[in-house]
DNA sequence: CGTGTCACGTA
DNA sequence: CGTACGTGACACGT
């Protein structure tokens, strides 16, 4: 869809303006009724008594009603804000606004009527940090505040990330759900009137209160939900971690990544070349066509005509994936396997590639959008596009990053990530005094570990022994079984196992740790951070073996990939404050949890990459200290280092 | 048209 | 029988 121009959203009954609603408020993929009105499946609402519609006080205000409205209400205690507006690609407005103050009516009004007098005094109020403001999903109201020049600044509370902080495992945090949950009421009573359809567009004055509804229900729910914040012990989480983050993430979003249309033509035109030739090859090699796309098409020729061994079982029949194809392309002449191989990998690349070139900007630019919601946790995830998942590993794949490259005005981007921030942290987690000293060895990490599990010299140390120690390293933090680590290898499962009792002799604490994190997260019910950070497994004592392990090894995983995400969204921050600190223009495009780019200023290469690296070196303390590499160039791929 | 499955990209 | 994500294609339901 078109970007529209300012006020396409207040079309009432254009589904696809609707949509573009839906998409600003981040309700993506959704029934948009669902979503809007009706109950969370997920929520735990089942205690709560029947819930009324909130019959909102408002008042839609004309032209120069606001700035007395504000005189009156701003200064008090915190407003609830709620707003309409569209977001796509890169560029929106604001359509409507409703605001809520503990006493009196709410208000509603339209932006583009406000007066001169009211502009200047929502502008003054709204970038005034110490007119506290409760907003649901602060980050899409600033991002989208900051088309018409408003800053908005002094969110106490934003809804949407408490609840996400309280339990961040929820499927949904639709406010909808959240009042329903938290207040026992609906958010507006046309919901319930209209038998749970869609109120918009039966009249502007519903669609005014409706907002407005919104607009107290966040206020409220800030109140609630602010409590149980504090009762987790995560208030400080919120107001040193979180709201930074998002207001940070906000700028990074819409600042977007240049990108080389021309490039990413290129790149597409040849992948697309290189499918048609594994098409051709694979139709050759089987006598007839057939869909390489349809797995279970694949099946049939694989399995039926071709009559291959057998692979691993899914659901509906025999798995095709990558593993597969290449264990039988060791069982067989023929050459499908392989062809089948080359097919999807660069079938993989086309989409990836596709995909970029539909999201690029009017303005040159790729705008990712960050979800600061969705990973239990504590991670970052990227949509529309995801930027956190472009190809890296191979050559080919790793050119497409070729196409992320310096805006004008700037001079390269900048690439800083940490070195193997997850075995750190469980370095430091687990106070293993084997596993700190590898890391401050100076030496190779896994050369050191390996040398420690072979019992051998250090520079004895084979390439091979250096992979499996990997493997095995990085593994542990994921709870990984010796059957799994034997699959990954290659190996038997006795040999995997061999290799994990020789870990563990040497590296005791790690063991102790994994096994005293699940125990301790199976008493309280939930694992922590450093930083505090909760996730709740109540599956830890469940009696279904497959649900109870599962939990298990989330639990011994959270606390190490949310701590890693804690230190990381600090780092961000400081980057950030010490760019402002310094007077610098370069800025923060990018996370990909364990690296950010930058985009540098003329002039501010040498400078920035100073402040990079001590600013995420110093991010936090660890007894296992954290390493930072750095790199530039004109393009992502050439920033890497 | 929505949903589930499979497959696969990243950290 | 290794954690955390998002996306696209297909197949099947409605």
């Amino acid at each position: 869809m078109d970007e529209g121009p300012a006020g396409l959203a207040r079309v009432p009954y254009d589904t696809e303006a609707l949509q573009v609603v839906l998409d600003a408020l981040e309700f993506r993929h959704a029934n948009f009724r669902e979503r809007l009105f009706a109950v969370d499946p997920g929520a735990a609402v089942e205690e709560v008594e029947p819930a009324e519609g909130l019959s909102v006080d408002g008042t839609v205000l004309g032209g120069g009603e606001l700035a007395p409205w504000l005189a009156e209400h701003g200064s008090r205690g915190p407003l609830g804000l709620s707003a309409v507006g569209v977001w796509k690609l890169g560029r929106g407005s604001v359509s409507e606004i409703a605001l809520a103050a503990a006493e009196g009516p709410a208000v509603w009004f339209d932006p583009a009527q406000l007066d001169e007098a009211d502009e200047k005094a929502f502008a003054a109020w709204i970038a005034d940090a110490s007119r506290p403001k409760v907003l649901h999903d602060s980050k899409s109201a600033m991002r989208v505040f900051a088309e018409h020049g408003w800053h908005i600044a002094g969110v106490r509370v934003d809804t949407a990330l408490a609840a996400y902080l309280v339990t961040p495992g929820r499927r949904s945090f639709a406010l909808e759900g959240l009042s329903v949950e938290y207040l026992g009421r609906e958010v507006a009573p046309a919901a319930a009137e209209a038998g749970g359809q869609l109120a918009l567009g039966t009249d502007d004055r519903a669609e005014a209160d409706a907002l407005m509804s919104k607009a107290r229900t966040v206020l409220d729910l800030g109140e609630a939900l602010g409590r149980r914040l504090e009762e987790v012990g995560a208030g400080e989480l919120m107001r040193d971690l979180e709201l930074p983050t998002s207001e940070l993430l906000a700028r990074m979003e819409r600042a977007g990544i240049c990108a080389d249309r021309d490039w990413l033509s290129q790149m597409e035109q040849q992948f697309a070349g290189a499918v048609e030739q594994a098409v051709n090859a694979a139709h050759a090699s089987v006598g007839h066509e057939f869909n390489l796309g349809s797995p279970k098409q694949l099946q049939e020729v694989l399995f039926g005509e071709l009559g291959l061994p057998k692979t691993k079982k899914t659901k509906t029949g025999w798995t095709t994936d990558a593993d597969a194809l290449a264990w039988l392309a060791g069982q067989t002449e023929h050459e499908l396997p392989v062809q089948m191989l080359r097919y999807r990998e660069q079938q993989k690349l086309r989409s990836t590639v596709e995909g970029l070139i539909k999201t690029v900007s009017v303005d040159g630019r790729i705008h990712t959008t960050y979800n600061q919601t969705v990973a239990a946790t504590g991670r970052l995830s990227s949509t529309d596009p995801n930027l956190q998942n472009i190809p890296v590993r191979t050559d080919e794949g790793r050119a497409i990053r070729r196409g992320f490259r310096v805006g004008e005005g700037y001079e390269s981007l900048l690439t800083a990530d940490y070195s193997q921030i997850e075995l750190r942290v469980m370095a430091h987690l687990s106070e293993d005094d084997g596993l700190i000293e590898a890391f401050t060895s100076g030496e190779d990490l896994h050369d050191t570990v390996a040398a420690h599990v072979f019992a051998v010299p250090a520079d004895r140390v084979d390439p091979e022994m250096r992979r499996k120690i990997k493997a095995m390293s990085y593994g542990l933090a994921y709870g990984l079984s010796a059957f799994g680590l034997s699959q990954q290898l290659g190996i038997t499962p006795d040999e995997a196992r061999k290799l994990m009792d020789n870990y563990f002799e040497r590296f005791g604490g790690v063991r102790d740790y994994l096994r005293r994190t699940v125990e301790e997260a199976r008493a309280t019910g939930y694992t922590e951070t450093i930083m505090g950070r909760r996730r709740y497994l109540p599956d830890l004592t469940s009696d279904n073996r497959q649900r109870r392990e599962m939990a298990e090894r989330m639990a011994l995983n959270a606390p190490i990939q949310g701590t890693a995400a804690d230190i990381v969204k600090v780092a961000m921050l400081r980057v950030d404050e010490a760019l402002r600190a310094e007077n610098l223009t370069s800025r923060m495009l990018l996370q990909v949890h364990d690296e950010v780019v930058l985009e540098v200023a003329p002039g501010e290469r040498e400078v920035c990459e100073e402040l990079v690296r001590r600013e995420m070196t110093g991010a936090v303390s660890l007894r296992a200290p954290l390493a930072v590499s750095v790199g530039s160039g004109a393009d992502w791929e050439s920033a890497a280092h």
